[in-house]
DNA sequence: GGTCATAATTTATCATAATAAATTTGGAAA
DNA sequence: TTTCCAAATTTATTATGATAAATTATGACC
């Protein structure tokens, strides 16, 4: 059979109670949703410019401008001035969705474990089915990154470079899943641990053979990957995944207090 | 150890070159939530009303207007109007934050299969992982759940019922699961399917064996949940995971064109 | 003390005008 | 004809002020 296409869907847009409650913006918004998906518009798709929405829904221009601010917000749409400028669909790039996630988990309080228990259930089966399927490109960029840092840290500073270079090439991993949920959410988690300040304790000297084995790792890893030895690739990141958690585990987490940002 | 709590974080909220091409009231939004994440405000904490932002970022009252509806699209903020009145911070509501990443997955096409990759990857280990742990209230809306359609379903829309139904189910287990981050993507995987419009074929009669596959599965899942067995409840889920999958590839898929609301 | 009408407060919406940014157009120069 | 600069045009952006709507606070009254 043919794949099944998937999409997000709620078949009631606007209640009728509840259609008063909400604010005229909200409502004009939702309108505008609306009529994005009736006419199936994509990435690039031109929207009635601002005065035509005014007359089209019969409200003021403050009430069209923060509608267009609430889509922009939501990353759903793209404002230009100048002619042949206005509003036009944008496909919500996968930075913002993962900011306006991010947004969600600040109010969380995820622990370390949390994120690695995750990342042991999904990475390892990531790599075990991508094996033998990356391209040329691809597993160059891999063994690239694998072999960056040759020589262990000698500073903190240094060391905080390189865990966020070992994350990027868990992102680059996670890119290459055919698998776009399951591609997001790794990536998603890289950022999440990217964006930590994370400090050795001071008091503990960098670990040179931790270092020297999750080294090591990467680089059977992408051998693994191109040869097609799925069950190896997962044998791998699993040792790898356990290793980075005691690594994380043994040092102190500045708990970040930021919200995520495009 | 103290539980290492971990947060989102993005150390240049205004990069100084780009901050010139942002919108003004993308410029105040992004200062506000900077005010509130170095006052460390949380839900309820009040924001200066509209009034004293104008004067605060000398920016007109349409300016702050849309800044807030910024904010509020994101969830972050709380509007009421009256005395003691104003914005107030809110925390993202787990609704809110799904749609926002199924506008994400909108413009994806995501494949049945894809989910239910991920679904056979996470909810077989979250319920080995809460079996046992489960306290008796959970237990006993659980089991209610799984005793709700004793009957095979009748008609397309009743079959539609019991599979939201069972989709529900798979929710409140999520709802359980202590680490935050597995139980929101296992719920927003449910909400997607949920959201989905399932015809079955017409000429394709319900499958009675399937159906009390599925029923028992969950009345044995809740039994070795309470027992505590976990490594049996996982095998349990697995063999529903993959139950399901087949019944829904046995199902043509209206292809939803919808985005999601909270 | 409870209830109800009224006032006060705050956001919500609207209307209008001026400003800024970006693109197109027109024309002069090569 | 082509190139390039400047004016005109289109569109969003910002600003200001006025009015409406919603909510809470107040106080009179029973």
């Amino acid at each position: 059979m043919t794949k099944n296409t998937v999409r997000p869907i709620s078949p009631k847009i606007s209640d009728a109670p509840r259609a008063q409650k909400r604010s005229r913006p909200v409502q004009v918004a939702d309108q505008i949703k609306r009529w994005v998906v009736e006419r199936d518009l994509r990435k690039g798709d031109k929207l009635p410019n601002e005065a035509a929405m005014i007359t089209q829904f019969g409200v003021s221009k403050g009430t069209v401008r923060e509608a267009m601010r609430i889509l922009e917000a939501q990353g759903l749409i793209v404002t230009k001035t100048g002619p042949g400028g206005g509003s036009s669909v944008g496909e919500v790039s996968k930075d913002r969705a993962m900011s306006l996630l991010g947004n969600y988990f600040y109010f969380k309080d995820l622990s370390l474990s949390d994120i690695y228990q995750m990342r042991k259930m999904l990475e390892p089966e990531l790599v075990a089915h991508l094996a033998g399927k990356l391209d040329a490109e691809t597993l160059v960029t891999l063994r690239e990154m694998a072999h960056r840092h040759p020589e262990p840290a000698r500073s903190p500073e240094e060391e905080k470079q390189q865990h966020i270079s070992s994350l990027a090439f868990h992102a680059r991993i996670a890119d290459a899943a055919e698998n776009e949920l399951l591609g997001f959410v790794i990536s998603f988690m890289a950022r999440i641990l990217t964006d930590l300040t994370v400090y050795r304790r001071l008091y503990e000297a960098p670990n040179r053979e931790l270092w020297e084995r999750g080294r090591r790792h990467q680089i059977e890893l992408v051998d693994a990957l191109e040869r097609g030895d799925g069950p190896l690739a997962r044998a791998i990141m699993l040792s790898h995944m356990e290793g980075a958690e005691s690594m994380m585990n043994a040092q102190e987490i500045r708990i970040a207090r930021e919200f995520m940002v495009e």
